[in-house]
DNA sequence: GCAATGACTGGAG
DNA sequence: CCTCCAGCCATTG
């Protein structure tokens, strides 16, 4: 399928953020050159069960670093336990300290 | 093809 | 820092 182009952009720079990092929607969108399309990345995210390898979309997160997706995950804690596993302490359903864990795409490649 | 939906964002309070 | 409003864009019914 021609879309899975655009997912697949997608795929490829969450799979690039490095282990307890986070990033917003809108800074991969950015990157793909879909500023507006910011909605679209976390629609990609929907598909990211489909895609493979798989995509540490727990690493994704809105700008406030709110864990807007977990209720969209095999299990809505798994995202949260993740982060916490990479060393992101979570809280209220929100990432402590998001900016400073903020990582952008292309940053330090 | 139009209307509704959504893992969003920026600006203002 | 958080909440409310309006705008944007691709996918789906």
């Amino acid at each position: 399928m021609d879309k899975e182009n655009f997912f697949e952009r997608v795929y490829e720079v969450v799979r690039q953020i490095p282990p307890g990092r986070v990033t917003s929607y809108g800074a991969i969108a950015e990157f793909l050159g879909t500023k507006g399309s910011s909605r679209m990345v976390g629609y990609a995210m929907n598909a990211c069960g489909t895609a493979w390898p798989p995509v540490p979309a727990h690493r994704v997160v809105n700008r406030r670093g709110l864990l807007t997706g977990k209720r969209s995950f095999s299990s809505p804690q798994l995202m949260q336990q993740l982060l916490e596993s990479e060393g992101v302490k979570i809280e209220n359903d929100k990432v402590v300290d998001f900016k400073s864990l903020f990582w952008q795409p292309g940053a330090e490649l």
